[in-house]
RNA sequence: GGUCCCGUAGUGCAGUCUGGAGUGCACGCCGCCCUGUCAAGGCGGAGGUCGCGAGUUCAAAUCUCGUCGGGACCGCCA
């Protein structure tokens, strides 16, 4: 039907005759025989010469044919792939007639509502913003791909239909016709089957794998999302993290054309210590400072009882935050569980030689603790510390959200910076009803050999061979070893609280395999939307998503979700109760 | 379940604080003019449930309450 794409026309066509098709991308009229129409496919964009008499409109679809000619000297448009060059004498063939469309399908859609954008997202999609995040999400899959089989990976589906499981995220249910009441549920993440794979001797397996999880969608969030998935057989933590390490740098080169450097690790408690996260972003310096034992001996009742207290330094910042500012950052800090926030400004040297702290609480220092606080900040005048007195994860995590407010970039600006934390805790907190630990990464999850001995003594401060990647301050995904021996299973489950029946109820179709030989193995996955998003420079996921859905759920293009035929219904054996109150 | 922000023509906005006739801008759309434009230009025109519903008022886009929709975040996402 083309015998060329608009935008891979230039000088070296000048002369032959072509044929393009496309879309009608603006049409400017001159005189009764003279209007320019610029032709646009997903290449670009190609300007035809016509009759003024020709019937076009914006987003037609039409066949033009025609001469390359070189434009006339002083029309080019530098500002063009293709400025140099027209479609000369150029025949017009309507294709398809459109009404104008209900938003600019230029850059000025950027502003645009995104319900009206997702609404004609089939609109939307014609732009060449959406062109490439698209194209950018294909390439990054197809590198990964690539990755991946590179490495001996087998690429194998595993079924959407599966049984619900108790744990993690709330799932998408199926009725069953053959079973009525009963369901299958969507599953969350292929995590039994691909380890299941590994007992069925696969050593290496990978899939770009869709999960759906019925939890709130947010900018990272959507119902479905794609995981890359993998899992591998007779390996260790550095196995896995080699593996895929070497997936992402592909497809950051892919895109950016620049390979990153090696990712970098960081033990779970360094990276609370130091970044207040689990997820840190590198990309600025901003780093917490230890202040327990310089308030060690304070008569300053805030900080007497605190288990941890410690601070941030951010230079040069003291006149940038007034105290109305101030204010909101420690209502900040009070939303993420904070008592409460101690800011200080830090002025000129004082009478006795120590830089003056000008703040609410200065009064309650000692001279000795104003001293060692400046020299343990290094503080010079004009910066403003925040310090947070509490228990040592608090303390932490208010930190480490204050250091995001106080200097992190948004997340779509560059430069990449991967970073693996490792060494995770094997149990966070306690389940309220058991008062037992709860996991930190999953039940299968392979402690730390080094800490197995301390499983039943001292199960919190146990070590688990699980592991982040982390992008820029966003979490790709995670993984772990998992256990492939029963005894030490069981050992797990104990800490855990579950009993032997309840062990088998629950995941004895997932553990009973593991009787008929598992070897040891571990895995990964990590979104692709996160890491799509952010190489192609966007801070949300819908941006990189061909049809993705808003905060509500609801489809604003087809309508889904929508109510269903009563026999519909029947035949599932479900039965609609009212909306409750 | 919660906090904060937003909703005025097809699109993007101003107007809202301090109530006074849908007052207005840009783009788009329709018509006419125009022989080198490229976000072409000129002239003319059409286009409004100020998200919706109550309330206050002589009078509500504007103030109050409720509600719907959207966004960011908290909870949630092993």
């Amino acid at each position: 039907m083309r015998t060329h794409l608009c935008g891979e026309l230039d000088e070296s066509n000048v002369g032959e005759q072509v044929t393009v098709a496309g879309w009608v991308n603006r049409r400017r009229e001159h005189s009764q025989h003279l209007a320019f129409v610029d032709l646009r496919d997903h290449s670009g964009i190609v300007q035809c010469v016509v009759d003024n008499t020709v019937d076009v409109r914006s987003e037609y679809v039409v066949k033009v044919s025609g001469t390359v000619t070189r434009r006339p000297e002083g029309t080019a448009n530098e500002s063009l792939a293709t400025g140099q060059i027209e479609i000369t004498e150029a025949t017009v063939e309507v294709l398809s007639a459109a009404e104008p469309p209900p938003f600019p399908l230029d850059e000025r859609a950027d502003e645009v509502d995104e319900m009206v954008r997702l609404r004609y997202r089939y609109l939307d999609l014609r732009r060449e913003r959406m062109q490439r995040n698209l194209r950018i999400h294909s390439q990054v899959n197809a590198a990964i791909r690539a990755a991946m089989v590179r490495q001996g990976f087998v690429e194998v589906e595993t079924p959407m239909l599966m049984p619900t499981t108790p744990e993690g995220a709330r799932e998408f249910v199926v009725p069953s016709r053959q079973q009525p009441g009963s369901f299958y549920a969507l599953p969350q993440s292929p995590q039994l089957y691909k380890q299941l794979l590994m007992v069925g001797g696969l050593d290496r397996y990978f899939q770009i794998a869709r999960c759906l999880r019925d939890e709130d969608l947010r900018a990272d969030r959507q119902y479905e999302f794609m995981q890359l998935d993998m899992e591998m057989s007779f390996v260790d933590v550095d196995d896995v993290l080699a593996a895929v390490e070497e997936s992402v740098l592909d497809a950051a080169e892919a895109v950016t054309g620049v390979r990153p450097d090696a990712v970098p690790r960081i033990a779970w408690h360094d990276a609370m210590n130091r970044f207040g996260t689990d997820k840190p972003d590198l990309r600025f310096e901003l780093e917490l400072i230890e202040l327990t034992d310089v308030f060690a001996e304070t008569e300053f009742k805030a900080f007497a009882s605190a288990g941890a207290i410690k601070g941030l330094n951010a230079r040069g910042a003291a006149a940038d935050w007034g105290r109305n500012k101030l204010d909101g950052l420690t209502d900040t800090a009070k939303s993420f569980g904070a008592k409460g926030m101690v800011w200080m400004k830090v002025g000129a040297e004082g009478d006795d030689g120590v830089l003056v702290l000008d703040s609410p609480v200065a009064k309650f220092l000692s001279d000795t603790e104003r001293k060692s606080l400046v020299e343990r900040t290094a503080a010079e005048p004009g910066d403003l510390l925040l310090l947070i007195a509490d228990e040592w994860h608090t303390t932490c995590e208010v930190l480490g959200e204050l250091r995001n407010r106080l200097g992190r970039p948004p997340v779509n600006e560059g430069p990449y910076r991967y970073l693996w934390v490792v060494d995770f805790p094997m149990f966070v907190g306690v389940d309220d009803a058991t008062g037992r630990p709860k996991p930190g990464h999953h039940p299968f999850c392979h402690p730390h050999p080094e800490d197995i001995p301390k499983l039943e003594s001292d199960p919190m401060s146990v070590r688990a061979w699980a592991y982040d990647l982390v992008l820029n301050g966003w979490e790709l995904g995670s993984g772990s070893i998992r256990i492939h021996d029963r005894e030490l299973q069981k050992r797990v489950f104990a800490v855990l609280g579950v009993e032997d029946d309840e062990a088998e109820a629950r995941f004895g179709f997932f553990l009973n395999p593991f009787r008929y030989g598992a070897p040891p193995h571990g895995g990964f996955a990590y979104g692709m939307e996160r890491l799509v998003a952010i190489l192609a420079g966007e801070e949300n996921i819908r941006e990189i998503i061909a049809f993705p859905k808003p905060q509500s759920g609801l489809d604003p293009m087809t309508g889904a979700p929508t109510e269903i035929d009563p026999d519909q219904l029947a035949e599932l054996g479900v039965r609609v109760l009212p909306p409750i109150e």
